[in-house]
DNA sequence: TTTAAAACCTAGTAAACCTATAGGGTTATA
DNA sequence: TATAACCCTATAGGTTTACTAGGTTTTAAA
């Protein structure tokens, strides 16, 4: 199951991505667009900058705006930073790899088999997509 | 991230399925194999045999078995008996659709248009595999 | 210079889910 | 009839999720 911090991350990110002007958007805005409670939204745009994502500006008229292009944000990095690693399980992971304790050889393993197909078939979904490309219908 | 639930359920799968004979494997046997805790695992082959992919012998000397050839086992049925939906998002599940609150059209919506291919990609890769393929290195 | 808007930060919390474990009951075979 | 094996229910302990509360700090505009 994708958590709902990812999904109302990846809409906000795709509203800010909308906007053609590249003033800051505000978080309520956004809330109020997508349907967001604005508190929990504040703290995913808030790790979303921290991540490099987005920039902000305090005060009136601030808000928050896309550091890169659309184009150049991959959804596998979005993915990464708000629901983790891409693998289902740690063993076949890229970036979080970790050996299972219940598992004595990899290579025989019908499970590992399995899925190191499914990363590598999400990987390639998500390595295609940017945010450009979800952003606009 | 896939349950250990899941995970164990697919071991034990793939371990009956490497037996030539069809004669009953008992629970303990693969719990010792696999190193799966025996009670759990115990509610795991329970599980799949009532949603019909392994019978069962009681008393001594039974135990469970494959019901159809690992070559019929798709592992799209596996995978949605002991994990659930494969679609990440319930709005783009096939088979257990529901639509969003947050959302007020899916046809417009960046995460849902992801989500979408996601499936896809893992329905692929899921209904290309069967037990056979897996079970065997 | 005051006021209000906005991001920023910390902490807590109810509910759900996961991973078992406990403790037996039932059934069939040797 | 003893024993091996499946069958079943309940529950504990931990983790994660999805928020909510309640503020602090910064900045622009009145």
């Amino acid at each position: 199951m994708l958590s709902k911090k990812t999904k109302y991350g990846i809409k906000a990110l795709a509203y800010i991505a909308r906007k053609k002007d590249r003033k800051p958007v505000q978080a309520s805005e956004i809330s109020e667009s997508e349907n967001i409670s604005q508190k929990f939204l504040e703290s995913i745009l808030l790790e979303l900058r921290k991540s490099g994502f987005l920039g902000s500006k305090k005060g009136k008229g601030g808000g928050y705006y896309l550091i890169k292009e659309p184009a150049e944000i991959k959804m596998t990095a979005v993915i990464r930073i708000l629901e983790g690693p891409i693998a289902m399980v740690p063993c076949v992971s890229l970036n979080y790899y970790e050996k299972c304790n219940d598992c004595p050889d990899e290579k025989t393993c019908s499970v590992h088999k399995l899925m190191i197909q499914l990363r590598d078939a999400s990987l390639n979904v998500l390595g295609e997509n940017t945010l450009k490309d979800i952003a606009f219908i």
